[in-house]
DNA sequence: AATTCGGGGCA
DNA sequence: TGCCCAGAATT
């Protein structure tokens, strides 16, 4: 493989198509990483708007240690895959008290911070540092499989170990960051993965994919995982104009986001659920109610699992909320659940309520 | 080495 | 509904 030729031509169709995104502004190693960990299994054009938004309100890394984590966590919301949010803030806090409000320059250094793996940790050295680091994400990984002809299932062990060599080969010593972003755009926008723009590409004489019109087969796709069928309530239990919720504890899904009392559900339909309704929010809250009276159901599917979530409203008989350390219970108002961070769906249950 | 995290957007 | 997305952490 002729990289010094690959190279060249490369940055040459980079300066020509370079999407103006709003983290390529500056190389502040604190933007490049927030954009770095929302970009993490998520699109550009989910990200733009977030990453944005957090700079506003936070311009630099102090800014960010300095905030209270719920309010990351609300201005994370919609986003999803939520501990990226804590791990967000946890690492703030350690680049302000342990590295004195700098980043680690060095690829070793950033992967000691959470939420900071082998990719994200490569692009920060290269980007901001212009560090000689590799990187492999999902554009990469696709353009590298193509341009090698690898015939192994990316998300595999042996997939991954060709690609990393791959990465390490085509990673110059001067100027990584900006060749590690025009592979990633060449990725996202000519080496897509149905119909790559083959006949654009700068790079296709460097392409055994493309040489052996395989670009169909590769890269090879694992297989893909089973869906779970999940059934569980949310119960909207309100006192006066005040209703419950509950925060999620450290071990739990959406941890340090707040939710209505929420738990799985054996009975069949609304009509047969009453017993184990009452018994779920006195468990997980220690508020007694009234027989729930079913008012909605949200069907959404999320990684592995497609939820039906059956919502009912509920009063107060009596108890008392029951709060723990790790997961504190209160009564707010409803305008008062616009501050709380929730998850989508808990977000949708509150839009509801007046 | 595989699984989980229970996202969100799009065709 | 299935596939994809600038992956990391965990077992």
């Amino acid at each position: 493989m002729d990289f010094a030729s690959l190279r060249r031509r490369l940055l040459g169709w980079y300066a020509k198509h370079a999407r103006d995104l709003p983290w390529r502004q500056s190389r502040d190693p604190y933007r490049v990483w927030l954009s770095e960990v929302m970009l993490q299994q998520t699109q550009v054009e989910t990200v733009r708007p977030y990453f944005e938004r957090f700079v506003a309100a936070w311009p630099t890394v102090a800014d960010l240690a300095a905030a209270q984590e719920q309010h990351v966590l609300r201005q994370w919301e919609g986003l999803g895959y939520y501990r990226r949010a804590r791990n967000l803030h946890a690492a703030a806090k350690r680049v302000v008290d342990e590295h004195g409000g700098e980043f680690p320059r060095d690829v070793a250094g950033l992967t000691t911070l959470p939420g900071v793996g082998r990719y994200t940790a490569g692009a920060i050295a290269s980007i901001a540092y212009d560090a000689p680091a590799p990187i492999v994400e999902a554009n990469t990984a696709r353009l590298y499989a193509r341009l090698t002809g690898l015939r192994e299932p990316v998300a595999s062990t042996a997939g991954q170990r060709a690609l990393w060599a791959f990465a390490e080969q085509v990673v110059p010593r001067r100027g990584a960051g900006r060749l590690n972003q025009a592979l990633m755009e060449l990725g996202a926008l000519v080496c897509t993965p149905e119909s790559p723009k083959c006949d654009a590409c700068p790079i296709a004489t460097h392409c055994a994919a493309f040489a052996q019109q395989a670009t169909r087969v590769i890269p090879v796709a694992a297989k893909r995982q089973t869906i779970t069928e999940v059934r569980e309530a949310a119960v909207v239990v309100r006192r006066g104009a005040d209703v419950l919720l509950r925060q999620c504890g450290p071990g739990e899904r959406w941890a340090g986001l707040w939710d209505f009392p929420r738990f799985p559900v054996e009975a069949e339909g609304p009509l047969f659920a009453t017993r184990e309704l009452v018994a779920g929010v006195e468990r997980l809250t220690g508020v007694v109610c009234d027989s729930p009276r079913h008012h909605d159901t949200l069907r959404h599917a999320v990684t592995r699992f497609r939820i039906r979530l059956d919502c009912y409203h509920a009063t107060r008989l009596g108890g008392r909320v029951r709060s723990t350390q790790e997961s504190p219970v209160k009564w707010v108002t409803v305008a008062g659940l616009a501050e709380a961070p929730l998850s989508v769906t808990g977000r949708k249950i509150a839009a509801g309520l007046r």
